[in-house]
DNA sequence: TGCTGACATATTGTCCGACAATATGTCAAT
DNA sequence: ATTGACATATTGTCGGACAATATGTCAGCA
């Protein structure tokens, strides 16, 4: 008998994707290096056979992401995504998931700790003295909320920019956002500043002595702080976080 | 003395970043949720006060993260961005930053073990019965490298699926992508397929027994032989991964 | 009734041409 | 060396156009 034969549909893309992979593809694969500039739209248009409306539109399709932004407003350049552009989409992302609080906890339990023991490893002297004044300035400003918070995010972010591991930074990218929020009313509602600047200081000196098991035990010990006091100030630990954006 | 007055540049926005902004913020804010349709781009236009043009570049924006994308190739539609549109940008950005398979094998020491052990707490059934379809069949293709390496990548994806943890899904998206290539190499260099099995067997044994210890140790220890694999094929555990886009 | 085909309509994909705003480069005047 | 005037290049935005495709309607026919 005859097998029923099985069209399947036609994959037509449009040919602003088609440009945009292609665009993408010469970056991903190395042949324009992160700080090129593009060529001009016009030229792009020519070039691909495609008028500049079209070529405007697969620009647009690389630009969110991060993989494209602007030099001076004008001429486009082929940039290496940060942490804040990929922050902003997988916290989006994650937002419309309605993550709750205790999965984003789950997932910074597996990254904090690691970054704090990761740090040890690689933390240069300046990167130490980062961690130090920062230290300086969360002693000073335990009692401003608003104050500290910035403090405490930027603690987070030095010992994880302390590992050089791009590939965790990128991934921890989206905690920074969303816990944002979170800290900032963990702080107003029971004032912990104490219990932080412990805990800093704890991770601070064990990143400087390269004590790994230390770094990574007391940041956990610190982020399960954190969730105690999500849960003491009854702030919705099982709930979706909510986003600020 | 009079201060040198210092004007910062005045930030004037495009106006597809502006309209792209306002859509964006729509959605994640919930005024519209996933699974609704967008207005026309007519409309939209109108709507804006903008022209047809811009309203476009504005929706290519937001498409390439996911958050639009279309029901039928003609009607906008708005999506949650899943593990392959994350997947895409993440593992782009990574890549464009030159991680190495070191940096990345750490992230995953991180995020895989934390899998295993959550997956004991929220495995249903089903997903219970569906790994063990898939060391059914890694018991079958052994031999095969290129369909083992499919069953293998699977197998993580069913335990980190069976987590319930779209956080932990979403950051772990971009590992998937790139250990691809990486694992292959292994695979058919050293063609592991029987420890492969082993750990996989453990890892399921725990998850079913619920005993959280044993699976983030095997997941562990499954991971570790993943690195020496590495290591021993000579394949370049400190140099960047190398995608496959 | 239930299916088919013809036809109008709506919507997107793509193109073209146009103009304003802004940055860049050149050159003369001071 | 600085300033000013001017031409040029490039992006941002506009408006309109048309083809391809999906949707809806409705008459015709078994």
């Amino acid at each position: 008998m005859a097998q029923p034969v099985n069209f399947g549909p036609l994959a037509h893309q449009p040919a602003y994707r088609l440009v945009s992979e292609k665009i993408r593809h010469a970056i991903i694969s190395g042949d324009i290096e992160a700080g090129e500039l593009l060529p001009t739209e016009t030229d792009l248009a020519e070039q691909f056979g495609v008028t500049r409306s079209t070529v405007r539109e697969a620009i647009r399709l690389l630009e969110h992401v991060g993989i494209l932004g602007r030099a001076d407003r004008k001429r486009l350049v082929v940039t290496r995504p940060g942490t804040e552009a990929i922050g902003r989409s997988v916290s989006a992302a994650m937002l419309m998931h309605r993550v709750t609080f205790e999965e984003l906890w789950q997932v910074a339990m597996g990254l904090e700790p690691l970054a704090g023991k990761l740090a040890c490893l690689s933390a240069t002297q300046e990167e130490k003295q980062l961690l130090a004044d920062n230290l300086a300035r969360t002693a000073q400003v335990m009692d401003d909320h608003d104050v500290l918070l910035e403090v405490e995010i930027e603690f987070h972010n030095l010992v994880a920019e302390a590992t050089h591991n791009s590939a965790l930074l990128l991934a921890r990218a989206p905690l920074n956002e969303l816990f944002y929020p979170a800290w900032g009313a963990v702080i107003r509602a029971l004032s912990p500043g104490e219990r932080i600047l412990v805990a800093h200081q704890h991770v601070y000196d064990a990143i400087c002595a390269g004590d790994q098991e230390k770094a990574e035990e007391w940041m956990e010990k610190h982020m399960r702080d954190f969730r105690r006091g999500i849960e003491l100030g009854n702030l919705g630990f099982d709930k979706p976080v909510r986003g600020q954006v």
